[in-house]
RNA sequence: GGGCGCAUAGCUCAGUUGGUUCAGAGCACUUGGUUUACACCCAAGGGGUCGGGGGUUCGAAUCCCUCUGCGCCCACCA
């Protein structure tokens, strides 16, 4: 046939995806079979493709593919995320750009302008994946924002307040200030910063006479200028102490026990209280408490009825509490404010000091602890069916690698109620109405028509109507949305009953980054057994980072990031996606270089080049099966077998580059390197049938097992060789059956290779060209197979093999095992360099024989190592005194 | 501060219960080869005291201790 002398990648790759789309392969609808399911981590709605989703997506497809081939029903659901910080962020920016502020628009008019910003780029994500080949189910696409979704999140949301398991508090939360809204506490990411301490002076405050004045203390006089120091990182906060603290078993500060401090600038008075929390080496064993803005502080302040006050705005700049400073942000306050404590001498030093701050995850702001009114789900009960999935004693869910396992304990183990509340528009809003102004007014329900019933019931006021209920403002955490994907793209939360679920539930594998362990595979996992009492899926396969050659994070800032869609552009699908595959174990972190891509490329071409050369080939049915070919793919049909078993066993691992590799190095060296060079007819000649048809035979094997790593170039192939009908395709071929291994002829071939190697070896160093074919001896001491006398034959270019039992004179020797060649020269051999060469050979043998001897002759080796192990010493023992004689017979014949 | 993990060839990594798949793979490198599928090729070759030190054992890359250097996760010390 036809075919071009050059694979074009681009393409060849669209018109097989077209053609894969058109004969419906990537759709599942339950049946008979057994399933293979997958549910992909949707992408953020507004993204683009990564390499951390190139090679996260190109796994689960190897899954997939692999799995179907297999005869399962597999069915991969794509979808997006609705992101709600990140597309709300992307959103106020784009308004503002417009001269628009956000909050000068209403609820529905912002969603609107998300919608019509979603509508616009939600989705690329997904075009982007069908150019690297994804065989998603695109008929069951979904967004975490779709209406069923939200149904199925609101019910969740509902289910859980009734059960008691969500609640709302004042607390103190993590607040963004630039997204103004709060945060979970795994959104926040803790730095290492560099920051002042600064110590202050606070005057003390003589007690007055109503308080009572302690037996041990000073006279009144001496109080006068008396002064306490306390360490902060936050002089801005000191507008809202309302109490220092020291450690009741701090001797140096027994003297200021029951007495109060005067804030500076302030000039608030505040009392002195004592708490062992205090750490008596840290800075100077005082502590200012501000309850407002530090989790401790709050604690403290709970614990000593402190005062609470709020000094910022929801931006972080100071309210009316912070007097001339209003406005400042709590930088530049804390700038402004130090300046003006040392005007007033207040500030006794400033020294340098690293501490961690905790940053959005998002927009980086740096977290502002803030009181506020949340809703939070309790943790505490939900998590212990999770952690039992895990690591139990009859764990159902496997993580890839194990290491993780670790991770994952410690983290549910220590867990904290989630916060679940966000200041954002975009997302599930709240289903909690409010009927009055007091904190326990509310009901919580799917609608507002039923809300209005509960709250009738609540209230005994039958006269309430929907407008007397306001909804709560807030939206839920994207993650509440998401924790639950696994069944809410099957229906299964509002339908449970479905087919769909109960087909694809629980799902089979999960591929995700260990970045997001806690924020979605942990609660994915709570969620399941929550609501089908069920694992969402069986096993977990955790991707490194994608990182650059200087093991440098690839991120947009550091543009270090390759364009994905050029990539695939330039070493086509296939190639990029062996690139990244060829050396990603699961959990370690893949160094990224465009030279794989190259290599994955180059592959592809190997293959197409082995294509080429059987399509040259005339096939005749005239000639008779060489016996060098005949043998040969006998031994291919053993190889192909044995690295059949290996690359299913690499696949039961999800070790996909070792599988990979077991195929490349199949294809390249033993199907290309070895058996197509055997089989070649020589130049023009035409090549006998039966050969040819195994060949194809094997090609199409390959082909198939390749499929899942390169499906466009293999898909192209198997097309090219035969007529297939749609239900012949590739994508839907049947996986190679496994049969018995014969061991023995691979063993036979590899001492075949290794004579070959030799014939090499000797011509290379006498310069003897290829193409002069020559003459050749043999002692055989050792068993040979040989009928591989054919190959050895052909691919040493040797005129015959002739047995003899004498070493042969004025020939180049070599040796294989106790197997002795000799390659008889034209005109004088240099015995001088053949005697040295020998000598040599002779001494390393000698050497491996006494140190194999002296292993035997340890009579506590005998008798301790096993039977194994000694037979195998033994055996070497005997090969060395064989090969020794040998060369000593040489020897001998050449002086 | 607590926990976990890693360190093997120039690079990226395999190496399961200690012993023949134990010192390996791919890439890179060196040398030679090209009218006969492919220079995106073929062949041959060099290269590692398995991070340092100590221990257990007949035997250690593998088990134990320790040191060093990295990485990750968690954490409320101002």
């Amino acid at each position: 046939m036809d075919i071009p002398s050059k694979y074009d990648a681009n393409s060849v790759e669209s018109k097989w995806y077209d053609y894969w789309m058109k004969h419906n392969y990537f759709h599942s609808t339950p049946d008979e079979r057994e399933p293979y399911t997958i549910v992909i981590p949707p992408p953020n709605v507004t993204g683009v493709l990564h390499m951390g989703h190139m090679l996260n997506n190109t796994i689960q497809d190897v899954l997939v593919r692999h799995a179907r081939l297999l005869g399962k029903n597999a069915c991969w659901v794509p979808g997006t995320d609705h992101a709600s910080i990140a597309t709300e962020a992307k959103v106020v920016a784009k308004l503002k750009e417009q001269g628009i502020d956000k909050n000068d628009l209403t609820r529905d008019e912002f969603l609107a302008h998300a919608w019509e910003w979603t509508e616009e780029y939600g989705g690329v994500i997904l075009e982007q994946l069908k150019k690297l080949g994804c065989s998603c189910d695109w008929d069951r696409t979904k967004f975490t924002m779709d209406d069923d979704m939200s149904e199925a999140v609101i019910k969740v949301f509902v289910d859980l307040h009734n059960k008691g398991l969500i609640y709302r508090g004042y607390r103190m939360v993590n607040w963004d200030p630039e997204a103004q809204t709060t945060l979970s506490d795994e959104e926040v990411i803790h730095e290492e910063r560099q920051g002042n301490l600064y110590y202050i002076k606070y005057k003390i405050l003589s007690p007055t006479l109503s308080e009572g004045k302690g037996e041990n203390s000073p006279p009144l006089e001496e109080l006068e200028e008396e002064y306490l120091t306390i360490a902060t990182t936050r002089p801005e906060t000191i507008f809202g102490d309302t109490a220092i603290c020291i450690n009741p078993n701090d001797e140096r500060f027994t003297h200021l026990k029951g007495k109060k401090a005067i804030v500076p600038i302030s000039n608030r008075v505040v009392p002195i209280i004592e708490d062992e929390y205090v750490d008596l080496e840290f800075g100077t064993g005082c502590l200012k408490v501000t309850p407002a803005h530090d989790e401790n502080d709050k604690n403290l302040g709970d614990k000593h009825n402190l005062e609470v006050i709020d000094i910022f705005n929801a931006d972080a700049t100071l309210n009316s509490f912070g007097l001339q400073f209003q406005g400042q942000d709590r930088f530049e306050a804390r700038k402004t404010v130090a300046k003006e404590l040392e005007a007033l001498g207040v500030l006794v030093k400033t020294e340098t000091h690293i501490n961690k701050v905790g940053t959005s995850e998002r927009t980086k702001a740096v977290i502002e602890p803030r009181l506020s009114d949340q809703w939070f789900l309790k943790m505490e009960d939900l998590v212990k069916p999770a952690i039992e999935a895990v690591l139990g004693e009859n764990a159902e869910i496997k993580l890839f690698p194990k290491k993780f396992e670790n991770t994952y304990r410690h983290w549910l183990e220590n867990i904290r109620d989630w916060n679940i509340s966000r200041q954002l528009l975009w997302g599930q809003q709240i289903p909690a109405y409010f009927y009055g102004d007091g904190k326990e007014d509310f009901v919580v329900a799917e609608s507002i028509e039923k809300a209005v019933e509960l709250a009738k019931q609540k209230t005994n006021n039958q006269q309430l109507t929907t407008s007397d209920l306001t909804q709560d403002t807030d939206a839920l955490d994207t993650w509440f949305s998401s924790w639950l994907w696994p069944m809410s793209v099957f229906d299964g939360i509002r339908n449970p009953e479905n087919e769909d679920i109960k087909y694809y539930y629980p799902t089979n594998d999960l591929v995700t980054g260990p970045d997001i362990l806690f924020f979605w595979v942990a609660r994915m996992i709570i969620a399941g057994y929550e609501y089908k009492d069920e694992r969402p899926f069986n096993n977990v396969y955790l991707t490194g980072l994608v990182r650059d050659k200087q093991r440098r994070k690839m991120s947009k800032s550091l543009g270090n990031s390759p364009d994905a869609l050029k990539l695939i552009k330039d070493y086509s699908a296939d190639g990029v996606r062996v690139g990244l595959l060829l050396s990603s174990a699961a959990g370690n972190d893949l160094m990224f270089d465009e030279t794989l891509c190259q290599q994955g490329k180059g592959f592809g071409n190997k293959i197409w080049n082995a294509f080429n050369l059987t399509n040259l080939w005339e096939v005749s049915d005239a000639i008779e099966q060489p016996q060098s070919s005949k043998i040969a793919l006998e031994w291919y049909e053993a190889k192909f077998q044995d690295a059949l078993v290996e690359i299913e066993d690499h696949f039961s691992k999800y070790r996909l580059s070792d599988a990979l590799m077991s195929i490349y190095k199949l294809i390249y060296d033993d199907f290309c390197g070895w058996l197509l060079e055997i089989v070649k007819p020589a130049y023009q000649q035409p090549i006998d049938v039966k050969t040819y048809n195994s060949v194809m035979a094997r090609f199409e094997d390959n082909l198939k097992i390749l499929h899942p790593f390169m499906p466009f170039l293999t898909e192209d192939i198997w097309q090219y060789i035969a007529e297939r009908t749609p239900e012949e395709a590739l994508i839907v071929a049947k996986w190679p059956e496994a049969k018995p291994i014969n061991k023995e002829l691979i063993s036979q071939f590899e001492f075949a290779s290794e004579v070959i190697s030799g014939i090499r070896t000797v011509r290379k160093e006498k310069n003897i060209a290829f193409k002069d074919a020559i003459g050749f001896s043999a002692i055989n001491n050792e068993k040979v197979n040989i009928a591989f006398d054919a190959v050895i034959s052909k691919l040493g270019n040797l005129e015959a093999i002739q047995y003899v039992s004498e070493p042969v004179e004025g020939a180049l020797t070599f040796r294989v095992k106790s197997n002795e060649y000799f390659i008889p020269m034209e005109g004088a051999i240099d015995v001088e360099a053949e005697i040295i060469k020998l000598s040599e050979e002779l001494k390393y043998t000698e050497g491996f024989l006494k140190s194999v001897q002296k292993k035997l002759s340890n009579e506590r080796f005998v008798a301790g190592a096993p039977e194994q192990v000694i037979t195998n010493e033994r055996k070497k023992e005997s090969d060395a005194l064989a090969k020794i004689e040998t060369i000593k017979s040489s020897l001998a014949s050449l002086k």
